[in-house]
DNA sequence: GTCTATAGTTCGATAGAC
DNA sequence: GTCTATCGAACTATAGAC
């Protein structure tokens, strides 16, 4: 669970606070979340929290850019890779897209990822602090992932791509956090905590979704 | 703004709370928002909220189910039209869950729906009683979607019906909310708060999708 | 770096007058 | 049905010992 740089193996205790307040935030939001709550589940006082971040803001920003850059560093990576190969394929991008969101931020005990509710209540926020937050931390690698469906897909203009990357994630990520919804609505037959087979659907749906938005050219009606 | 029975035309204070509680529970999420605020809003003392809504749950539930309950009476009798005259098309079956939403919890200040960030919060959140909430309001109506889409794609398996249903409506239910996002990430050519031009693509993409899911059949890789 | 103790604020909810 | 006034609990943040 937790997110350490190579070289440094012992945990600390300004780690393990990172660590409980992602569980807390992504599990109360924000407000819903205490600095007690959190402490609490770190094990330290929670005079403790404010000695390493200062505010509740404070916190939730270095939890979140600890966890976003992660998960983004990965994905560029293996877009990197991908590319250097030769073109890759509409599905490979989409899968280098959405996997590591799933991995970095898995929950054992219920199966997805706790994070991906926490992205989406954060680009929402009413306070323009959080939406900068989401902007500075996803906007440089959206743009990169962005410009390679547009290498992908010919047809594909900047509304079309810019549309279609936030229609990818937007799926994605709204079945990550898993809330028995698919079990109930197919009768058990889709489930929420196989992330596995939720990935391969998608990743079906959102290639064929964006071929068709290139199809489509800049005037759809 | 306000949802009222046909014949009831006047304001009551009653349903100036939950108009009230609409706006800022959308802005600030349900523990970000409070009772005071929800007054001032309304312009009523806070007891009143207690004497006609009991809880800050019971008030919340009050609107949602008014919200949710106006949004998907127009779903279904769009959609039972169009069963009345044959068989749908993909995108018209989409075209009537997702239109809907934009429309009835329209924002006329910021051009989106102010609605659409909370039932995505409201359905991924901890508390039984909200997942409860978003499955009582929302299940039966999905249902019936659910239905229609597999009628109108032969090879659209149940898991793959219900997946794709669930990843239409997470792909525009994410648009809803202007976050200004679509304007930075496109250079100014898409543009968040033109939801028309939002949802025609979105509905491109998700038709193109449930075919794509419908085509792959039962075993995806 | 980590703790205990607490100051100062805001919250949901209720009592009781009109 | 609507109000004013207030209670008790929970919150963020800080002071100060070790």
């Amino acid at each position: 669970m937790a997110v350490r740089a190579a070289g440094t193996s012992k945990p600390t205790a300004k780690e393990d606070i990172l660590d409980a307040a992602e569980a807390v935030f992504a599990a109360r939001g924000f407000e819903g979340a205490s600095m007690r709550a959190i402490a609490e589940a770190a094990g330290v006082a929670q005079a403790l929290l404010h000695y390493h971040y200062k505010t509740k803001e404070g916190l939730f920003e270095a939890m979140f850019t600890r966890r976003s850059g992660a998960i983004n560093r990965i994905r560029l990576a293996r877009l990197d890779v991908m590319l250097a190969r030769g073109q890759p394929s509409v599905e490979d991008i989409v899968e280098a897209l959405l996997r590591p969101t799933i991995e970095a931020g898995h929950d054992p005990r219920r199966g997805g990822s706790r994070f991906a509710g926490l992205i989406l209540a954060t680009g929402t926020a009413e306070d323009d602090w959080r939406r900068d937050l989401v902007a500075r931390s996803y906007d440089p690698m959206a743009g990169r992932f962005i410009a390679a469906l547009t290498a992908a897909l010919p047809g594909l203009d900047r509304a079309a791509a810019t549309w279609g990357y936030l229609f990818v994630v937007g799926a994605a990520l709204t079945q990550m956090a898993p809330t028995g919804r698919a079990d109930r609505l197919s009768g058990g037959e889709a489930r929420d905590e196989d992330t596995d087979a939720m990935l391969a659907r998608a990743v079906v749906f959102a290639a064929a979704g964006l071929r068709a938005l290139a199809a489509a050219g800049p005037d759809v009606h």
